[in-house]
DNA sequence: CATACATGAATTTTT
DNA sequence: TTCATGTATG
């Protein structure tokens, strides 16, 4: 390790200097063609993202483009939302008043309201959510096995974020299973299609068959967007690529415009079908296409940052790329063992015990972050501290250390609120109101709370809506529905439908917030929701809080409709909508509520659900072969295969690594509990490469080295684009 | 129809 | 060790 002949001392600004860098400025600056951003880890991406835009709403050449023919996406709502905020500061409410800034399937919901009638789907068709999902296929394959259906879904949305019609899938099948689940897949789109029903999916898939068979609807949507920007681009799968290309054209119809900002190190998502071939294929699908590395970083100190260098150098690269920053050293990372899971969270907890007390005096260029207020200066405060893992269930062991130690943490990706029952519930009877086809919603809302409408009911109207080939709701108003079942039967059934319409009627009628709540309340109390929670929770401190989640939503739903004119950074939320018109956007909003509080607690994430975030001082945790990497032994997979999974295993190390500003202390285990045995554990080889001392070709100058390396890399890419180019 | 008990399986996650 | 699913019983 090189050490520098100074140290950062007293508080340095670890945060990105007023003005862009000149790498910076190049991508926000370039108009003239598509344009391809490499942003290393801290390097300032976001920066870029935004000031790009506010380029794009200024005059010149390739740009004094309108609001709304500005798109930016990403991938989750919330980063949506800090997008939309981070314009707003630097544009201002005003400039950035109809900006296109929404996640791909936000996007996706957004042509099909509008244009999903050029393949057949009303407007107001329903988005399923993965339970649903779940059970139709569960349905649509004639099993009982949930673990099955699973499965099925699995694959099954894998094909679908290839592109993959039932046909396709079922003629690449290589083995039964996967025939059968083709044929599932096939069951499973005629039900979607009558119900009037989209998967999350098919937000993406549906565009794109609707932009490739309608020419008056592509030209239309390529006229209308100006710039299309693409965040977290190495995230995208080949539906996203397709979409992308259709919504800004393929450079020979007209210049292609649009900005994608992605890290190839980055890319931990290939197991839900991202794919790294999305930037390899680039260039070539773009001549044009400029591509430009941000290497510069922000964040981390220089012991972190060549950490990170060393354990991803170990990657083959499509582009090269290589961190640096201005920061002195800092601390040295620091390798730690334990002897079992509580052994290492307990040295975890001393470790951030200690840190703390010592309050950032002794750490080189351990910055203090500014504290809000609170704290009192120097001082370190709890969520300056992340624990990153692997995989979720690591999480418990130090739960339960830092209660002891009596630290505050929050868990993140944890069960979400929208995940609860107690919302579903509501959630399914509000799709119903939109929809009154979507049938897992009618399933759902039918039975809850219990009025006397069973299993023996459900199924006979079921297939006497099958036999008709009508929605479980239309079945309802049959005439001859009194032949296939009891006349009380069809009594409960027919009350739950003037139920469902009456609700449907006034929630069209009902505007603004207050009276949305009163209608929501009045509701709750007709089809006796609260006693229902009572009945199904033995502890009625349990029920209370379910009831308490319920009235959060109920007074959500009814912010959403508007009224209070609430004044925010300038803006005013004038905007009064039914209480209809928010159920229809729900299962995309929902997680807009996600936004975790900002309390000043310790952070426990996994790897993956930390990508994005930065923390002064990070553990890392649990760092084991076997657990990352994760097993790679005993795989029925090839050794192809196995090395791309080794390869994404060391891309979420780097994350890991990259996500500290000040200090990183990594840690494994000596003896790791596996089912209820007590095995060996070996540290991560990760680690190994970690440490590894930079002079691997002795006789080699710093420079020459990395030109052989450079060299090596630039061969690898030349055959990477080869391979590419054909297929 | 609902509850209680036993048995088995255990990455990563967003929309 | 926990969680979830399946079966048996009231």
């Amino acid at each position: 390790m090189i050490a520098l002949p100074f140290r950062c001392l007293g508080p340095v600004s670890l945060s990105p200097p007023p003005s862009l860098n000149p790498a910076q400025l190049q991508a926000v600056h370039h108009l003239s063609g598509p344009c391809l951003v490499l942003a290393g880890a801290g390097s300032g991406k976001t920066r870029v993202i935004t000031h790009k835009i506010a380029r794009l709403l200024q005059p010149g050449p390739g740009a004094g483009l309108e609001a709304r023919q500005i798109a930016a996406i990403t991938f989750t709502n919330k980063a949506a939302a800090e997008m939309r905020e981070r314009i707003k500061g630097l544009v201002g409410a005003k400039a950035s008043k109809g900006l296109i800034i929404s996640t791909f399937h936000a996007l996706g919901v957004r042509l099909l309201r509008e244009d999903g009638a050029a393949i057949g789907l009303k407007p107001q068709f329903s988005i399923l959510d993965s339970d649903d999902v779940a059970g139709l296929l569960r349905d649509a394959g004639g099993s009982s096995d949930a673990a099955q259906a699973r499965r099925w879904q699995w694959t099954i949305s894998l094909w679908k974020n290839q592109g993959l019609t039932p046909e396709q899938a079922e003629a690449q099948a290589t083995n039964d299973d996967e025939r059968i689940a083709a044929r599932v897949m096939q069951r499973y789109q005629e039900r979607l299609a009558a119900y009037q029903a989209v998967d999350f999916d098919d937000l993406i898939g549906l565009p794109v068959a609707m932009l490739q068979r309608d020419e008056a609807v592509r030209a239309k949507w390529q006229a209308s967007l100006g710039h299309v920007l693409v965040d977290e681009y190495q995230d995208t799968n080949a539906q996203q690529y397709e979409l992308l290309r259709l919504l800004v054209g393929d450079g020979s119809e007209r210049t292609a415009m649009f900005t994608a900002v992605g890290d190839d190190d980055q890319s931990i998502y290939g197991w839900r079908g991202a794919t790294i071939d999305n930037l390899k294929r680039l260039p070539l699908d773009y001549p044009k296409l400029q591509v430009i590395a941000l290497e510069q970083n922000y964040r981390s100190t220089g012991n972190i940052l060549r950490a990170a260098n060393k354990v991803i150098a170990a990657n083959p690269k499509i582009f090269e790329k290589k961190l640096w920053s201005e920061h002195g050293d800092g601390e040295p990372v620091c390798v730690v063992e334990g002897d079992s899971e509580e052994h290492e969270a307990e040295r975890a907890v001393s470790r951030i015990q200690a840190l703390r007390a010592q309050g950032g005096a002794l750490l080189g260029s351990g910055a203090p972050v500014p504290t809000d207020g609170s704290g009192g200066g120097q001082g370190i405060e709890w969520k300056d501290f992340a624990i990153l893992y692997r995989a979720n269930h690591q999480s418990r062991v130090f739960e339960q250390k830092l209660r002891a130690a009596q630290i505050p943490y929050k868990v993140s990706g944890g069960q979400s609120y929208f995940d609860r029952a107690e919302i579903k519930d509501l959630c399914a009877w509000l799709r119903l109101l939109v929809n009154q086809d979507d049938d897992p919603a009618f399933l759902r809302a039918v039975t809850t709370p219990k009025r006397g409408i069973g299993h023996q009911t459900l199924a006979s109207l079921g297939s006497f809506a099958g036999q008709w080939k009508t929605s479980l709701y239309e079945a309802l108003f049959a005439e001859s529905l009194g032949t296939a079942l009891s006349a009380k039967a069809v009594g409960s059934l027919h009350e739950f439908g003037r139920c469902v319409n009456d609700l449907e009627y006034r929630a069209r009628q009902t505007v603004g917030g207050e009276d949305a709540k009163a209608l929501l309340l009045g509701w709750l109390k007709d089809i006796g929701y609260e006693q229902h929670l009572h009945d199904g929770e033995d502890s009625a401190k349990l029920a209370a809080a379910r009831w308490g989640n319920v009235l959060d939503f109920v007074d959500w739903i009814a912010k959403r409709c508007g009224g209070e004119t609430t004044q925010e950074a300038g803006t005013f939320e004038t905007e009064r909508k039914s209480v209809l018109e928010v159920a229809q956007s729900i299962a995309v909003i929902i997680s807009l509520a996600e936004r975790g509080d900002e309390r000043n607690v310790l952070t426990l994430s996994t790897l993956h659900a930390a990508k994005g975030l930065e923390w002064p001082h990070v553990l890392l945790v649990g760092v084991n072969e076997g657990l990352l990497p994760f097993k790679l032994e005993d795989e029925s997979l090839s050794v192809e295969a196995l090395a791309q999974r080794l390869e994404e295993e060391r891309r979420l190390m780097y994350v890991g690594i990259t996500r500290a500003r000040s200090t990183l202390a990594v840690s494994w285990l000596k003896r790791r509990k596996r089912g209820r045995e007590t095995v060996a554990g070996a540290p991560s080889r990760f680690i190994t490469e970690m440490k590894l001392e930079e002079e691997r070709a002795p006789g080699l100058s710093p420079r020459e080295r990395l030109k052989a390396q450079r060299d090596e890399l630039a061969a690898r890419a030349a055959q990477a684009l080869a391979t590419t180019a054909e297929k």
